[in-house]
DNA sequence: TTTT
DNA sequence: TTTT
């Protein structure tokens, strides 16, 4: 079956950088993607977008961006749950980052 | 700033129709996608995604849609959150539809 | 920089494999996909779209797919350029797939 | 049938509007788009992809891009033909863009 | 838990 | 709450 996602939007935080017990990189981000249509108050109602990006991907994102970094993740949406401390399933939604493109200011990020 | 999901995926329940106060239909569908590729067990995960569906989309995918139908939608990610009947915040990501289309067996439905 | 491209359509032939001097397998289809929307004359035109695929990609669509197959392909455009027998350039743009989907009739196609 | 393309690029030169008959608003732009991977040679390729843009979206980037502009453009491919003066058929790949999203330098592009 |  |  096919489940593709493309973003462009800022970074929320500085990304923060983990590696897990097998070495693997790991990073989470939230994206704060402006909506291009207004709601009914006439403002622009902003999406924060949870991603998680895995070994080089996650690497560079912690070295090259910072919160309010303009980012493109092209990837997948996973699904997940888990049981909370109070016995109550969670359900998680969030991207897969397969690609990161680093779209700030900083004309080199943009090659 | 950019947002834009493509899924290709199964109905998992028939899909219910509802109308709200203005008359807008609504249908909130869950889609399972099966993933291209194994995971360490050596089989295939599936992700469920929820969708919502508006208007003609809406009412044609109740329409001509039940438990088991191929769907593809197009639209955008979309997060949003309420405080549950424990007072506790829940966040929920789920996908507006912009687009629908039947991919069904039935032949017509592939127009 | 981002560059995605995701079609659903069907084949408008049987798909030819070929073998490179290298070994690689390549296979050019062509994506006949209905627009959404009606023209003018109110009918749905077509879009016949190329694309070329590799390796286990070619092989399996070469094996599993037939004229009038319903096909997923994700990918990219690629753009390249030669010059014809006439002497003259001529500019090809084709959809390089890098995921395929088959998506027809027979159900354990859908997996 | 699915037919979406998700772009982000820089314009290869200022953009033209156009009025047609009817006054409708018309722009070809060409955006360049580097490849995320290296060729042979080692060094990043790019992609020349012809996108023709509608009324808003026409006058917008016409107004606000020039030359160099980073662009996200969201929309579907689309094949037409026509004979050329030495009578020979010319197929051209192009796309049409749904939306446009500008990300250059300056801040407020951004929004 | 929210970016410009 | 999960489809083939």
């Amino acid at each position: 079956m096919i489940n593709k996602v493309i973003l462009v939007g800022r970074l929320v935080k500085d990304p923060e950088l983990k590696y897990l017990e097998d070495g693997k990189a790991v990073t989470s981000i939230t994206l704060a993607v402006n909506r291009n249509f207004k709601n009914q108050n006439g403002d622009y109602d902003t999406d924060f977008l949870n991603c998680t990006l895995w070994k080089k991907n996650a690497e560079n994102t912690a070295n090259y961006c910072r919160k309010g970094s303009v980012i493109g993740v092209t990837g997948r949406i996973q699904t997940r749950s888990y049981d909370n401390n109070d016995g109550q399933r969670v359900y998680v939604t969030e991207v897969i980052a397969e690609g990161v493109k680093f779209l700030s200011t900083k004309k080199e990020a943009l090659v």
